[in-house]
DNA sequence: CAGCTTACAGTCATTGTGACCTGAACGCGA
DNA sequence: TCGCGTTCAGGTCACAATGACTGTAAGCTG
């Protein structure tokens, strides 16, 4: 790092994340993908939706600054937490320079209802967007093709999920997120094959037709891959 | 972006790049990855090798950043530059908090060749390092796990090699990338399939055996996969 | 021209995957 | 109680992709 030629004018660092849950209506129809979005208060950008985030403090790390930030703004705790990429454009804040390290995270579609639902802090559905602030629908919509790429060759639809889950509910969320319809064989022998999913010997009960087996994600075999580590948080109070 | 809190203090923001090349003496043997390191000559960390780079100035974009700071320091125009990732521990440098954003630069290398050869300049083998400045190893190794992967379901080993180029050459790129033997045929078949080649009719004389073909890659086949646009350079003097 | 090396083309077996089929297990209504 | 419908769960079949291998063509050297 070199020394500072200057002690003049700077960027700002903020950092923002775009959080990505399921649709708890997980009755009939196929869940879809929501976000949260924080309305901006004060100029600039003031009364349209923006990422949640917050300026970066000089002794937090930005992981950390990432799911305190998230976490304040909206009350969720995140199940999975990912760099996505630095977003700093010189004129994509009209006043001053703003370089942003942006996030991506996944909760548990039962930790929506735990959120904070506020008029300052909304949910939205994926193709129902309000007018966003500055960049950030260009960062939701790089935010959405890295979920739909990493949904297919690593294993985090389970980070949408609760603890225990039956293959047609892990099924139905690779659906949603790829918007597709998957076979249900083929998904089971490939979920099977990947060896990432542990039979629990549960069933869940209740069900009008056959009840189907519960299933946990198997957190050991879970490491490989990417060397940068990710977040996975067990859940928290705000 | 929410707004200042505080004039207080802030972390300084800096940009560097790893640079990835083959060794030149593609003679005989199997070429290797050599990468470029500057020696610094402050404190803290002088004396250490470290990455190219700078702090970004208010009026610069992170992409034009990377590249006239990679260029200033080493003499290079890559071929193909992307940003890797943000790195921003509060303890990563000794004095001041300093938040990187790092890039991943390919270059030609008959352009090595052109490059600054100063003291202060030097390439280094992928598997003979000296030891590095901050955080530096960790992030090159990042980078080198970010090119081995990519370049497996991406087309990018042409960044690597000149205008024209002989199916031996290009799996040379892959085999020294990758560490590994490849199949010549199969090799040769599954980048046929991709479609991304074009034979430029001429063929490679003064070879002591059967003159092989010359291709080039197709550019408007390159356009499709990651939506964050690359820098794709053509070469321009320093 | 013999002999060598590399370029380039083709074959065969294995694997992964999409499409489809069949039986099993449950609740429900007649 | 007994079909009956629905979903779970395990299987087969066909095709594409790929690794291992063999064969032929085209240049140079001695």
């Amino acid at each position: 790092m070199p020394r500072p030629d200057e002690a003049g004018a700077q960027a700002r660092l903020a950092v923002s994340t775009v959080i990505f849950a399921l649709s708890p209506d997980a009755g009939a129809a196929a869940p879809s993908l929501r976000i949260p979005l924080v309305r901006r208060l004060r100029e600039p950008g003031a009364g349209r939706w923006a990422l949640p985030g917050g300026w970066l403090p000089v002794d937090e790390g930005l992981d950390e600054a990432a799911g305190r930030t998230l976490n304040e703004t909206t009350g969720l705790a995140p199940t999975y937490l990912e760099q996505l990429y630095t977003f700093g454009a010189p004129d994509r804040s009209p006043d001053e320079r703003v370089v942003s390290v942006v996030y991506w995270a996944l909760v548990h579609s039962d930790e929506v209802e735990r959120a904070v639902s506020d008029e300052n802090v909304c949910w939205f559905d994926e193709d129902d967007l309000p007018e966003l602030a500055f960049d950030h629908l260009e960062i939701l919509e790089y935010a959405l093709w890295r979920l739909r790429t990493k949904l297919q060759y690593s294993r985090i639809a389970h980070a949408l999920l609760g603890e225990v889950f039956t293959m047609a509910e892990l099924r139905g969320v690779h659906e949603a997120v790829l918007r597709t319809r998957l076979d249900p064989a083929n998904f089971r022998r490939t979920m099977e094959a990947s060896g990432t999913l542990v039979d629990t010997g549960q069933r869940l009960a209740g069900t009008p037709h056959r009840p189907p087996a519960l299933y946990r994600f198997d957190t050991a075999s879970a490491r490989r891959g990417d060397p940068i580590h990710h977040i996975t948080r067990t859940r928290n109070a705000s």
